[in-house]
DNA sequence: AATGCTATCAACCGCACAGGT
DNA sequence: CACCTGTGCGGTTGATAGCAT
């Protein structure tokens, strides 16, 4: 038996909030509160309303407190400080806003501060990011890459990060240096490396497939990269290095 | 002016968890 | 200890405003 749903959905009103329904939820809640009950919030306040819509509605939109509007860099700075660390806890990253919500937070950063930073050449590289990479290599590989000795070893270097000066003078975060996703024992075993970021804050990725060509002119790009891993599924360095770095340049070492 | 496309954001959905019984 | 219920959360959807063609 499933669980059963928080209220009827055939007598309750959905969608877009009246500002009649506003005024009567608000009223309600600044004089009895929410009573810890949310569930039977609307029929007391009179309103044909789911309570979880009740709940949604008064924490994030009618709530006195909340701050409409437009970020600021300073909450910028924060939420992406923040989701490098602890990746999408947007109610956590809100708690570190004063007036914000985490829907606030979490549609700002999908629709605008995302793209900001992205724009900027920065990379983002979340915890998240990292349970996504390693989730893929416990995938089954339909066909393991080739384990004979390799005629030449081919070594790729992604720019994980842009040089400060290729950045938008406007941008207002400095660069730093980001631990490199916690590639799984499977990885080791193929034959590829990951090498750390080194001193001038690059990704240096060593392969053995004999299968990689690259050209020995600088700029590969991830059209050329769709060659790198196809055994392991990965088709970019956007996917292998945790989905999350779109821009930069590649170049080969090697010629 | 009409149409299509894109960006934005409010709202919904389903799941996990905590607390009560 | 198992079950039930309410709450909180993150992901996703859908309406629509604004922009481009």
């Amino acid at each position: 038996m499933g669980r059963a749903p928080c209220c009827d959905k055939a007598n309750v009103k959905r969608g877009p909030w009246s500002p009649e329904e506003d005024a009567a939820l608000r009223s309600y809640v600044e004089r009895h509160g929410t009573g810890g009950n949310w569930i039977s919030l609307p029929q007391k306040a009179g309103l044909k309303r789911c309570g979880k819509s009740c709940r949604l509605r008064w924490l994030n939109y009618l709530r006195p407190d909340i701050k409409h509007g437009g970020f600021t860099e300073e909450e910028d700075k924060i939420i992406f400080s923040l989701y490098k660390t602890i990746g999408s806890r947007w109610s956590v990253i809100a708690s570190h806003l004063a007036g914000r919500t985490d829907n606030d937070v979490k549609n700002y950063w999908n629709t605008k501060l995302m793209k900001k930073i992205m724009a900027a050449g920065e990379t983002i590289n979340s915890p998240a990011a990292n349970s996504q990479i390693t989730n893929k290599f416990h995938h089954p590989s339909p066909s393991p890459p080739a384990t004979s000795p390799p005629d030449q070893i081919p070594v790729m270097k992604a720019e994980a990060f842009l040089p400060p000066a290729t950045l938008d003078s406007n941008f207002p975060y400095s660069l730093e240096p980001y631990p490199l996703p916690q590639l799984p024992a499977e990885f080791a075993a193929t034959g590829y490396s990951l090498s750390p970021p080194s001193d001038d804050l690059s990704v240096s990725f060593s392969a053995s497939s004999s299968s990689i060509t690259m050209d020995d002119s600088e700029g590969a790009y991830f059209n050329q990269a769709a060659a790198f891993f196809p055994d392991l599924g990965f088709s970019s360095w956007t996917e292998l290095l945790g989905g999350f770095i779109t821009s930069g340049v590649y170049q080969n070492l090697y010629s």
